[in-house]
RNA sequence: GGGGUCGUAGUUCAGUUGGUUAGAACGCCGGCCUGUCACGCCGGAGGUCGCGAGUUCGAGUCUCGUCGACCCCGCCA
């Protein structure tokens, strides 16, 4: 039976009461989290988001009958006296282990059916099971933090920049299709018949035009969506902290946001240190095989094409001869590694795409490996001298294209730390990229696209020979990186229109297009445009990093699977023909509906 | 778009070469218990083996299709 609260207001939480409280009567409202029944004599433990408080019936037979009745999940109002527990019943491990509330009055205002899984077991349930719950997964203390840490962030986040002057200023989501970049989420206009807004992939012609509206230093915590496919840390819609500042140079840039991450990561008691280090893009890509280095450990890729160029080995010798290189990684304390665990590292190589996979060392002054004959010991002496590998270490080999060879060696770089356990979570390892090219050459295409977005101001070194030689311009673009994982990403932008109109050209976007797509913004530059540039943070994957929790998902209150669906909702969905009917539209695949499950 | 792993009780899983009545743990229901806190003890209920075809005397098990979850590649300015 279900009773009413009426009057009762909550006085403590259930995370509140310690041995101070002791005599005090209470009101505590929450979930029956478990229930120990001896007989008469019966326990209750209630939660809320504060904590846990013992509550126990005795004595009172109709209040031990009342609870007895209680089941997990139901909702309780409890109302009674603190009392200090006998000291053999302390329970030290909850923080209001040494107090309990002997009941005087019991009221269920909510029963509960029994849930698909257990609130008090952490995990233990699938993600489909936990995804189509979510309203019962969030009340685990587990996900409660994992909210509590994401407002504190988020609050943290907007007092920095208060303070720093900047100014929080929403932009649409009902707005225009930008160019290039992701998939577009599309909204159809009903007023407008055929036309459609889309969903930002970021506010940033928004943004920019806030520069030139004289707003000076905009931030916004903001919503963005790309209609791509899922990661384990991507999900369609993510938040970002949009920053833009005028007169902005870099080093303004990269100042303003390692404050915040400063301020953010005192959000969980760390303090960090800056500046960052820095690394060109080029470096990275050589010396880490990818342009977000996992800076925890070292293990940089050397290049030995040198040692190699007129060696014996002619595998190694024509890889370089052709325009190849030779390059590897010393695996620290490597050498004692066993025969078996070096095939593995071969095999995983070449699952890797390598032809192969060579592998030196001299643990006690005596060279070996895979290639000692063909190479002969003084190649590979001066191959392990080169690469710095002392008697301890393995150096490990492969040659072929260059950036191929380094995108290989990068990833068995990370799963050989992976493996030793030398990523910890707790180590930060900041990194600033900077330096990347401003074009890419789109083979499908057959043209040059933007590596960032086609706002982004080239370096002024650059501008000379934009037209003449676009594969080699660098970009005043860079890109945060924490701990191998991309965290912000931002550039000084264009603020010359006639600049603005020659990246459109040799990106091919044509006159007519650039107009219509984004004319409005290319009129705005001619009116003043003050120099300017910034920077936008994913939210979500701080978090994640912050609180040590792996899939994305589990960082955001309402997330979707992989398949791009809300498990909860249900959507997306099949509407109604009428609401079609006054979209102007008409759909030509046959939605399935969710699945038959 | 491609590749991989998985789908069996409310939940998490086991299930041998295709063979009688599909098991375990937790949860759930009932009983006993005044100091439990993952309470304990006794008893019980609970299954469209994701869905649909096919092979077979016989399918949880094999084949094909389909739906869904997860991970990776492509994609993600």
């Amino acid at each position: 039976m279900v009773e009413r609260l009426g009057t009762l207001a909550r006085t403590h939480t259930c995370g509140a009461l310690t041995a101070g409280d002791v005599g005090t009567e209470v009101v505590l409202l929450g979930w029956a989290h478990r229930v120990r029944d001896l007989g008469s004599l019966v326990f209750i433990d209630l939660r809320d988001r504060y904590g846990l408080t013992q509550l126990t019936a005795r004595d009172d037979a109709a209040l031990v009958e009342a609870a007895k009745r209680v089941r997990s999940e139901f909702v309780v109002a409890a109302v009674g006296r603190v009392e200090r527990r006998a000291a053999d019943a302390v329970n030290p491990k909850m923080p209001t282990g040494e107090v309990e509330v002997v009941l005087r009055e019991l009221r269920v205002l909510a029963e509960a059916k029994t849930p698909p899984f257990q609130i008090a077991e952490d995990a233990a349930a699938s993600d489909e099971t936990r995804l189509r719950y979510r309203y019962l997964d969030l009340r685990r203390p587990r996900m409660q933090q994992n909210l509590l840490l994401r407002h504190r962030v988020t609050l943290a986040v907007r007092r920095y920049f208060d303070a720093q002057g900047f100014l929080e200023v929403e932009t649409p989501v009902l707005t225009k299709s930008t160019p290039e970049g992701a998939r577009d989420y599309l909204v159809p206009s009903r007023v407008h018949p055929g036309q459609f807004y889309a969903l930002p992939q970021s506010p940033q012609i928004f943004k920019q035009i806030l520069m030139i509206a004289g707003v000076d230093r905009y931030v916004q915590i903001v919503k963005c969506f790309r209609d791509e496919d899922l990661r384990i840390d991507r999900q369609p819609e993510f938040t970002q902290v949009d920053v833009e500042i005028s007169f902005a140079t870099e080093e303004l840039v990269f100042g303003v946001v390692e404050g915040a991450m400063r301020e953010i990561f005192r959000v969980v008691g760390r303090e960090i240190e800056a500046p960052f280090r820095r690394m060109s893009y080029q470096e990275a890509m050589a010396r880490y095989g990818t342009d977000k280095p996992d800076l925890r450990v070292g293990m940089p890729i050397e290049d030995l094409s040198a040692v190699f160029a007129d060696s014996t080995f002619d595998v190694f010798r024509d890889a370089v001869a052709s325009g190849g290189a030779v390059r590897g990684i010393v695996v620290p304390d490597g050498a004692r590694s066993s025969r078996r665990v070096i095939d593995e590292l071969v095999e995983q190589a070449k699952a890797l795409g390598a032809s192969g996979l060579a592998w030196v060392r001299a643990p006690d002054g005596t060279v070996q490996g895979s290639i000692l004959k063909a190479a002969g010991e003084a190649t590979l002496r001066a191959a392990l001298d080169a690469a710095g590998a002392t008697s301890p270490d393995l150096l490990l080999l492969a040659a072929g294209e260059p950036a191929a060879v380094s995108r290989m060696l990068g990833q068995l770089r990370l799963s050989i730390a992976r493996k030793a356990g030398r990523l910890k979570p707790e180590d930060l390892a900041f990194l600033w990229v900077v330096d990347f090219p401003l074009f890419e050459w789109d083979g499908a295409e057959r043209r040059w696209v933007s590596m960032h977005h086609p706002f982004t101001s080239p370096r002024e070194e650059d501008l000379g020979r934009l037209e003449s030689a676009p594969g080699e311009a660098h970009a005043r673009a860079y890109d945060l990186v924490l701990n191998g994982s991309e965290i912000g990403g931002g550039s000084i932008r264009i603020h010359d229109p006639e600049l603005q109109r020659t990246i459109f050209r040799l990106l091919r976007i044509g006159d007519e297009e650039a107009k219509e797509r984004f004319g409005f913004f290319l009129e705005a530059l001619e009116y003043g445009t003050p120099p300017h540039g910034g920077i936008a943070l994913g939210v979500d994957r701080i978090i994640m990093i912050l609180a040590g929790e792996v899939p994305i998902r589990d960082v955001i209150a309402f997330p979707k699977t992989t398949a791009a669906l809300d498990l909860m909702a249900g959507s997306p969905s099949p509407v109604d023909p009428r609401q079609l009917d006054e979209l102007h539209i008409r759909t030509v695949a046959k939605a399935d509906g969710p699945g038959d499950r």
